[in-house]
DNA sequence: TATTGTTATACTCTATAACTATA
DNA sequence: TATAGTTATAGAGTATAACAATA
């Protein structure tokens, strides 16, 4: 007996019924996707408001941790940020030609350069935070003040585990 | 006078000063960045979770997509999930060899081709899924499952706004 | 004119390997 | 041996432009 021939689309299998049924329970209980396509979705705006400065959230996220923590070296930023040693090289280029910190050999260990903010680099990183809070403003209108602390908190427990693996 | 010369890096002019309590500040309230380190994690480890049935993300996405909605064009797919038309049709034919899903064309409009799940498609999907929701279960572990539903929730209302936009 | 499916291609982001200098 | 900073490069992921077929 070959059942598929003799079931049309709309009715499948019961096997196949059945394993639906359970595909569209584990699809509805699933974060990942939701996380995806909100990250995605911020990050474009983030792009966007963070353009008329000439600047990417990268870009910002590198300056503020140079203006948060001063005399931290390329390296340390790398590790609080996920990045590669690599690829910080060509975004610390770019903040260096703007004037925005400056580089300082350790005198106790000459692989070390610290990085400073100068003022000009304290006031762009204002800037350019302000410019992304507005943006979050906007994407997160749909959310009450304790619901944006709320997912804050909740982001923040996901990925701590990344921190208490590594360091 | 020239300040900023008499003022060691511990302690900078005023000015400078209220700026990093603002940037601090700022820095504290921002979700986006939690967002994107959250999402990152997560998707290196659904990468991981899948790697050992040969698919990707993304793959699962377009694979669960036409197990849950037989019949829809890869245009329609490509709306759902945000992704431009040019980059699925290379998923589509890794699926399509692999025997998950078939084409048919409509016989109503020519252009358009209906994606349906084989049997063999949907348990595929079925199992690729079990494994990002182990996954889930792993990153998600310092959440209680109201703290999951609650987080799923915000992060739909986050991007509930571009389907606002667009569709 | 607009849409589908497709190809070719460019651009960005990220990852790896290798090198020099220093510890 | 290990780390810092750098260069070069490879690989994904994603974006645009163009095309033929169809509506």
């Amino acid at each position: 007996m070959d059942e598929t021939t003799s079931r049309p689309d709309a009715m499948p299998e019961p096997e196949t019924a059945a394993a639906l049924k359970d595909i569209r329970q584990t699809l509805s209980q699933l974060v990942g996707y939701h996380l995806r396509r909100a990250s995605v979705y911020d990050m474009n705006g983030a792009v966007a408001a963070l353009e008329p400065v000439d600047a990417r959230p990268i870009t910002m996220s590198v300056l503020t941790s140079i203006v948060e923590q001063p005399g931290r070296t390329s390296a340390d930023i790398c590790r609080m940020l996920a990045i590669k040693r690599a690829n910080i090289v060509g975004l610390l280029q770019a903040l260096e030609a703007r004037g925005l910190f400056t580089r300082r050999d350790d005198p106790a260990d000459q692989r070390l350069q610290r990085l400073y903010p100068t003022p000009e680099g304290v006031a762009a990183a204002r800037q350019w935070l302000h410019l992304v809070q507005e943006h979050e403003n906007r994407i997160l209108s749909r959310l009450s003040l304790a619901e944006r602390a709320e997912l804050r908190r909740l982001l923040a427990l996901v990925w701590a585990d990344e921190r208490a693996e590594e360091g």
